[in-house]
RNA sequence: GCGCCCGUAGCUCAGUUGGACAGAGCAGCGGUUUCCUAAACCGCAGGUCGUGCGUUCGAGUCGCACCGGGCGCACCA
């Protein structure tokens, strides 16, 4: 990396000056007058050299430096070092690219480690909407990142099937289906009102006939979670690009965590545990016939109920605790819990709670409570025509993730000779998962529903698309393979801003996954493309006079083909060879 | 009222260990195609980075206050 050895060689300076501790700051700047890196070192050395200013300090820095991979070095303004590499540095960056081919950018920082990522975590009571589609993209993301870290990941989803949202929608499959036998009943109260419970009731009667007429509710429930878990996974399976059976390796069901079951090694501790111990430790008491939790003892803003009074049930925050207490159980290196900003104020409870049993000794060391991380994520906002579609779930007002897709497949157009099924469906996916992704999770994404059908330039996706079918489109009328070459040819400066583009790919996903912060990459691959597409507009790879320059632009070619595909890997998107 | 997130160009958003005159896409205006796909490229225009104090050599970035928007604040999940 370029960067690195920048870095390096300050570091060689500040070592003959004795002060080889420092590990120096290095930034690409933003204007191409400040070379193609800078240092503030200067500035930062100020407070242990009193009375030099920064601009002598730069020099006694720049007076030492092994110069050798720069062209300039230059010392300006109050203190910056500017660095400006010799075209040979930057061609060996390529170089080495090309080198590791498709194991540039993996990452040595998870080491085998094992990390747990839980996200969706919908209850099955309907198909997951918009609502769970960025939370959806988001986590697969991250496991792909963690997985290219070097993680052995396991993805998650945390759900009930006990409480009363689930026997509603066995109520109102119930309703549905006596109404199909001409019985009908009164539909329940807060009832789901979604065509899918019909379809649902109909799936039963097709099956079943009558016999189900006089039974109970639990039957209804059974089969329609059965029924939304497939359906769940099937489209799960469409936005992730895996198989239904792989779209997560675990389902952990809350109810795992009620009675102690000592054949279930993923819930070895139950709520009645992790409620004792919060008693002996004395954050759980009593009042009102209720058990509480001593929330402001540990700096939250107020108590909160653990077990009702009324009917003895624990609310949602209990197992909550007793699920975060076997993640650390279970002997995980890291553990990430993505949730949607509604639940940015209840884990904190939830994480409270489990710090304490751990610093109460309760839960042995290992299962240090750092290891937990929560990545909260705005909501999106769906747009029609400009106005917000208004969605609840219970009256059935939503947009489903599969209605997404293919409301934008059906516009999808792309060049005749493969435009087919498949390749309209990856292409859909594509704009759905990039919208998701380009953003940070800390802010709000208008998902502007007619700006994502439009098959045009306004779409960002076809842009870093089109970048990569450029490239493919080369070496289909190349005919010839890369072979060695010596990159001597590649000065020119749209070709050394590629490769340095190129160059930041490891640091980018290293960052990106350091943050949990997908849009790292996606912004990236964005700037990627309009560094390529304004070299290629500018230079013709392809010129049978001159084949040294041809091989040499080819395989800078290359190096942008390897770094596009390896992030079209690490964010899910498939990209189509012609468009 | 309390907590978390956001407020950057007409619109949608980057700017994540504070760094040099603030970026991209779209929309607007003007150009580019005998040549690897113009879903592209080039140029122009567009901003008191919500407001005000503060911290410091330096603040879009950190702190405080205020204004505006989102989401929470159940013995629902």
């Amino acid at each position: 990396m370029l960067r690195a050895l920048v870095q390096e060689r300050l570091r060689e300076s500040l070592q003959s000056l004795g002060l080889g501790e420092i590990t120096p700051e290095v930034t690409v700047p933003d204007k191409p007058e400040f070379g193609d890196f800078s240092s503030n070192l200067a500035f930062v050395l100020k407070p242990r050299m009193p009375g030099t200013p920064p601009r002598q300090i730069a020099e006694k820095i720049v007076a030492r430096l092994d110069k050798s991979p720069f062209a300039k070095v230059e010392v300006v303004g109050p203190g910056f070092i500017n660095f400006f590499l010799q075209p040979e540095t930057v061609q060996h960056a390529l170089r080495e690219i090309l080198n590791q081919e498709y194991h540039y950018g993996r990452l040595e920082m998870g080491q085998g480690q094992r990390a747990l990522v839980e996200f969706v975590s919908a209850n099955p009571t309907g198909p997951l909407t918009i609502g769970h589609c960025r939370q959806a993209v988001l986590g697969d993301v991250i496991c792909r990142l963690l997985e290219n870290a070097g993680y052995d990941v396991t993805r998650e989803y945390y759900y009930n099937d006990a409480g009363r949202q689930m026997k509603l929608l066995g109520e109102s499959v119930r309703a549905r289906y006596l109404e199909l036998l001409g019985q009908p009943v009164p539909f329940p109260d807060e009832g789901y009102h979604g065509e899918y419970i019909r379809e649902i009731a109909r799936e039963i009667q097709k099956r079943h006939g009558s016999n189900w007429a006089e039974a109970s509710v639990e039957p209804f429930k059974e089969f329609a979670e059965a029924e939304l878990f497939s359906e769940i996974k099937r489209t799960l399976s469409r936005l992730f690009r895996l198989p239904p059976e792989r779209v997560f390796d675990i389902y952990y069901n809350e109810t795992w965590l009620y009675a102690h079951d000592t054949q279930n090694a993923l819930a070895s501790v139950t709520n009645a545990q992790v409620l004792e111990w919060l008693r002996e430790l004395g954050f759980a008491y009593e009042k009102d016939g209720a058990i509480w939790f001593k929330a402001t003892a540990l700096g939250r803003p107020q108590d909160r109920v653990l077990v009702r009074s009324h009917t003895g049930e624990p609310t949602y925050r209990l197992p909550d605790m007793a699920y975060h207490a076997n993640k650390l159980l279970r002997g995980f290196d890291l553990i990430v819990d993505i949730f949607g900003a509604d639940h940015q104020d209840t884990y904190q409870d939830v994480l409270a709670a489990v710090r304490a049993l751990w610093e109460g000794g309760k839960l042995p060391k290992e299962c240090n409570p750092h290891k937990i991380r929560v990545l909260i994520h705005q909501w999106v906002n769906l747009l029609r025509g400009g106005q917000p579609v208004k969605m609840s779930k219970r009256m059935a007002t939503f947009v489903t993730i599969d209605e997404l897709i293919d409301e934008i497949k059906s516009t999808v157009e792309l060049d005749p000779a493969l435009d087919t099924e498949q390749t309209r469906e990856d292409f859909s996916v594509n704009v759905v998962r990039y919208f998701l992704l380009m953003r940070s999770a800390d802010s709000h994404v208008n998902f502007d529903l007619d700006l994502a059908k439009k098959q045009s330039k306004d779409n960002p996706v076809y842009y870093v698309m089109y970048a990569y079918t450029r490239i493919r489109s080369i070496f289909d009328k190349s005919k010839g393979s890369v072979g060695a070459v010596g990159f001597q040819a590649l000065r020119l400066p749209e070709e050394l801003a590629l490769i340095k583009k190129l160059d930041e790919f490891p640091q980018i996903v290293r960052d990106a996954t350091e943050h949990l912060a997908p849009h790292f990459l996606a912004v990236y691959v964005h700037e990627l493309a309009g560094i390529f597409h304004d070299f290629y507009e500018k230079h013709r790879v392809l010129d049978e006079a001159n084949p040294e320059v041809t091989q040499a632009r080819l395989a800078l070619c290359y190096g942008v083909q390897i770094v596009l595909e390896r992030a079209f890997a690490l964010l899910g998107l498939k990209a189509p060879e012609r468009m």
